[in-house]
DNA sequence: AAAAACTACAACCGCGCAGAT
DNA sequence: TATCTGCGCGGTTGTAGTTTT
């Protein structure tokens, strides 16, 4: 009948995870890749439950994460899938590699909604704010918001001129789509889409195309295991070929040391064999933890300064990750 | 210098869905 | 088929850090 429990919940540890709490889930699932959230923490040794180690792992722990603020193209891209698909972070942070639907949530929360405000943009609705919106239906639609999108399909059926789209078909970003869109409809949404083609033609070499993007779910990305984390050890004067990993930082208060990953009982974690034979072009090498992600992820676990600076560069610069559904096949995942 | 107010974000909570039994 | 759990999602809360008074 049914499943065990999740977690008896007695006895188990809340609030701000520790830098050995962080270091023996890394730990664990590094060395047995992601098996049952359930079973993990006992596995792991941590006083955990499962849903805890795992928001802990994908929000913040999980290597293919970028850090930092979004960038301005990042934001560009939030509100425009924002306003084709409201609040649904998990689906918005599936179009942006590296960013956490609870990232792209307080980002949105924290940032975005001001910034529109001042822009004079309803952030629920993505219109030109009017008083008398800005008043009354702000807090009201806040509860009940339909994306953009959707409200225009609902007028679309209103007035019988075409098909309602599918709402699966919402979850295609489609540049195209917005040029047509009815202006008085997505005023905001169609300048910033406009911004967004631009840099898209600047940023093509990150996302190969908005197809690409599209196929493109981190949710959907293979679990990780141990053996298939690919590392550069080859020599480069920018980074060290270590690949030790030292201790973390975060509101976690971790301590200074810079041997947190020294502890680790890290896979041999070597070039592929593989590596340097698959088919992407050696200037667009992909690997889950290149160089410039290892030295992230050591800034950002070694705490050595302001880890928002770490990768306060531009987008371009961000460690790729796989995202092509061609590299599963290569094995380098 | 200290207190209050504000900000940012990690973490938690509760719900719903899909799948296992 | 019914029951129950695992998981993921979106909303909310807690708290550390920062700024203002």
């Amino acid at each position: 009948m049914g499943r065990q429990p999740c977690c008896d919940k007695v006895g188990l540890k809340k609030g701000p995870w520790t830098a050995e709490e962080d270091k023996k889930l890394i730990n664990f699932i590094l060395t047995n890749g992601q098996c049952c959230w359930r079973a993990l923490p006992k596995l792991a040794g941590l006083l955990r439950c499962g849903k805890s180690c795992r928001l802990r792992w994908t929000n913040y722990l999980r290597p293919d994460l970028k850090r930092g603020l979004l960038s301005e193209y990042e934001e560009k891209m939030v509100i425009d899938l924002h306003a084709q698909l409201g609040n649904r972070w998990s689906k918005i942070a599936s179009h942006l590699p590296g960013r956490t639907d609870n990232e792209i949530k307080n980002h949105w929360n924290t940032h975005i909604k001001k910034k529109l405000k001042k822009m004079g943009i309803d952030p629920v609705t993505h219109k030109p704010l009017s008083n008398k919106t800005e008043e009354t239906q702000a807090q009201p639609d806040e509860q009940t918001h339909q994306p953009l999108q959707e409200q225009q399909q609902q007028q679309q059926q209103h007035q019988h001129q075409q098909q309602p789209i599918p709402v699966e078909k919402d979850l295609k970003f489609e540049p195209e789509k917005e040029q047509n869109r009815e202006p008085e409809t997505s005023v905001e949404s169609s300048t910033i889409t406009e911004e967004v083609k631009e840099e898209d033609q600047i940023m093509t070499p990150l996302f190969d195309s908005w197809e690409l993007m599209n196929e493109f779910c981190t949710d959907e990305a293979p679990i990780i295991e141990p053996n298939e984390i690919l590392v550069p050890s080859a020599p480069s004067s920018t980074s060290p070929t270590t690949t030790t990993i030292s201790s973390s930082t975060s509101t976690s208060s971790y301590s200074n040391s810079s041997n947190f990953l020294e502890d680790l009982l890290l896979p041999d974690l070597e070039w592929s064999d593989d590596y340097n034979d698959t088919n992407f072009d050696n200037n667009s090498s992909m690997a889950l933890w290149d160089d410039d992600f290892i030295g992230s992820w050591n800034s950002l676990i070694n705490g050595d300064g302001d880890r928002k600076q770490v990768f306060d560069a531009p987008i371009n610069q961000y460690p790729r990750v796989i995202m092509d559904s061609d590299s599963w096949d290569y094995g380098l995942f």
